[in-house]
RNA sequence: UGGGAUGUCGUCUAACGGCAGGACACGAGAAUUUGGAUCUCGUUAUGGUGGUUCGAAUCCACCCGUCCCAGCCA
């Protein structure tokens, strides 16, 4: 049996409607290791996590996924905790603003470290003490060949390396030189303090691996303090066990390097952490690498950590999504050990199921085609009272004018439409959203170009509402604004960065970047209530999509939405099948 | 070719010797004042070969594929 607190709160976590027993997520294997431990009252039945970033760049959905992870056990677990714990270690990487963009990111998406914010920097006199002691134990010793002497003792994947020839300097000698590494008597690079394990080992991690090594960098926290810094595997089972974590969850790629971990604390016999590795998250057609995420900032290539099009957690805020819609995803996908690649559909899915009740339904014209119903009168102008949520009639109401001249949509007319093609042509009758019913009498096209500037309508009185009294259908129904009354806006319509699923297996993952992932509209018109929408505010652009007050750059006098995702599409669907058919 | 992992629908993930299930995607249909949402139905999977067993995705053997490791990065 799975332990009690763990199986509640995951009934907890998920009861929405459903009863619990079908409704229950799966346990994966990292809870249920968890559970069997709490079970055999290992750690005093203590369930201790953190989530160790390094401050060199953005989270992205990614860490998500491990913050997720990491509070998410900590909260289903009576008396569970998770650290922040910053991995600061390396300075020539690091900077406060990206601690600062993480603080803002965690507790965006829901979770609180309430006092528990650490510094592996905080340890770093511990550290000190702890090497010290390892040498005093004849397990480190200080060795003085160059990082190319290093890595050609090291040997290969398939040959054994060889024994530094400073391996076997006394204690006091080697006491002596690591005091004076730390007192700045030695130049960057020129010594390091290496673990004495095993040169022959299989495992690249323990021939030898260095400790320390010397850098005169200015270090975000600790400034020049120190010219030495300690590497992340000496660095994280120390600090793990420093804290009492009870399970340091972190990805596979560590796997290899767990033996070192377990050896650290063994060798000073200090509180053992258990390290537990599960696959990280790749997403089709997005690169999740800090490498190459920085690569495409630095570049210029987006606009920054925040555009809207990255995977980074502030880039996906920016263009819109929730945090609960990434809680959502990050609960779908699971955990396991297994590489995996997961179908972006499945995050759009995310924000499409979130939004699709809690948006409220506007109307926005994109790329507007002039309509002129002539038989309205010339200067009437009525208001509509139209539903913000067609299904949830709490969200309230809206008035809209409409008048003898409105936009629509573009796409929303074809002179000669093809069959399945429900919407305006040429002597068809459409649906006006909440209006009337309208018929295409004319079309005026631009006497140079051929381009259909207007659309002439006569529209049927007794259609008020979009009902025809006498039963008569319509197969469409079109969104429009009025002319007069409606607010210009830009648009950004956002896509997929790459054109193929997996740009980070290419050579040149630069190369595959989609040219329209940001298609920029800037004649769009939107309801004049959209006016007062706050930076941030989402909706339901109808039969478009959802889309978000851009939190930087739009204003009240020049509004500018981002599209956060489309709406499923059949239309499109039926167009990329058929493309024949226009 | 050393070591460490890992292979279940198109994708992600369950089933822990006893009916291969769910989600997304896809397809068909119903309904519809959003070609949305909703509802109904459906297609598709245990990498391979042997073995153990009444019974194998699950245990054993061999083979095959994929990923990670030779930073003074994390």
């Amino acid at each position: 049996m799975k332990n009690r607190d763990d199986k509640q709160s995951t009934i907890e976590r998920n009861s929405e409607k459903k009863s619990p027993d079908e409704n229950r997520a799966p346990i994966d294997f990292i809870r249920a290791i968890i559970a069997r431990d709490l079970k055999n009252n290992k750690n005093d039945s203590r369930v201790h996590t953190r989530f160790p970033p390094e401050p060199n760049g953005y989270l992205h959905i990614g860490h998500a996924k491990s913050i997720c992870l990491n509070f998410g056990i900590a909260a289903e677990n009576t008396g569970g905790l998770c650290n922040l714990r910053f991995d600061d270690t390396n300075p020539s990487k690091e900077d406060q603003e990206y601690i600062d963009s993480i603080f803002e990111d965690i507790r965006w998406l829901g979770f609180d470290w309430e006092d528990r914010l650490y510094y592996a920097s905080d340890y770093f006199e511990k550290l000190y003490e702890f090497a010290l002691q390892l040498i005093n134990d004849g397990k480190a010793y200080v060795c003085d060949l160059s990082a190319e002497e290093i890595r050609q003792h090291r040997g290969t994947l398939t040959e054994p390396g060889k024994d530094s020839p400073y391996r076997n300097r006394t204690v006091e000698e080697n006491l002596d030189l690591f005091q004076k590494m730390r007192a700045g008597e030695f130049p960057d690079g020129s010594r390091v303090l290496r673990a004495k394990i095993d040169m022959k080992s299989p495992n690249m991690n323990m021939r030898d691996p260095v400790l320390y090594r010397i850098l005169r960098a200015t270090h975000h926290r600790t400034g020049d303090a120190w010219c030495i810094y300690p590497m992340y595997d000496y660095t994280h089972p120390i600090s793990d066990s420093l804290e009492g974590i009870t399970h340091s969850i972190c990805t596979l790629e560590f796997e290899d390097h767990r033996p070192l971990y377990d050896w650290s604390l063994d060798e000073l016999d200090i509180f053992r952490s258990r390290q537990i590795e599960f696959a990280r998250l790749n997403i089709s057609y997005t690169v999740m690498s800090k490498r190459m995420l920085l690569k495409l900032v630095e570049e210029g290539l987006v606009s920054g950590w925040d555009d809207p099009r990255m995977p980074t957690i502030s880039g996906l805020r920016r263009r819109g999504y929730t945090p609960q819609s990434i809680r959502t995803f990050c609960e779908c996908i699971g955990v396991a050990k297994k590489d995996s690649m997961v179908d972006v559909a499945l995050l759009e899915h995310s924000i499409r199921d979130d939004l699709n009740t809690g948006a409220p339904r506007v109307m926005a014209v994109l790329r507007p085609l002039r309509v002129v119903i002539e038989n309205y009168p010339e200067d009437l102008v009525e208001e509509f009272e139209i539903a913000n949520h067609p299904n949830d009639p709490t969200m309230g109401s809206r008035k809209v004018p409409f008048s003898r001249i409105l936009y629509i949509e573009q796409d929303d007319f074809m002179e000669e439409p093809p069959k399945k093609f429900f919407r305006l042509g040429p002597g068809r009758e459409v649906r006006l959203r909440n209006a009337y019913f309208i018929t295409c009498r004319d079309v005026v096209k631009d006497a140079n170009t051929g381009e259909i500037t207007e659309l002439r309508c006569t529209y049927d009185p007794a259609t008020r509402g979009g009902d025809a009294p006498d039963g008569r259908k319509v197969k469409g129904t079109l969104h429009w604004v009025s002319a007069e009354h409606s607010i210009k806006a830009a648009v950004r319509l956002y896509d997929r960065l790459f054109t193929i699923p997996n740009p980070a297996a290419e050579n040149n993952f630069k190369t595959y970047l989609n040219p329209e992932s940001l298609v920029s509209l800037k004649e769009c018109r939107i309801e004049p209530g959209l006016k007062e929408a706050a930076p941030g505010s989402r909706f339901q652009f109808e039969r478009q999509g959802y889309f978000c007050v851009d939190m930087k750059d739009s204003s009240v006098d020049s509004p500018v939405f981002n599209r956060i995702v489309t709406l499923r599409d059949t239309w499109a669907k039926i167009e990329k099948k058929e493309p024949g058919e226009k």
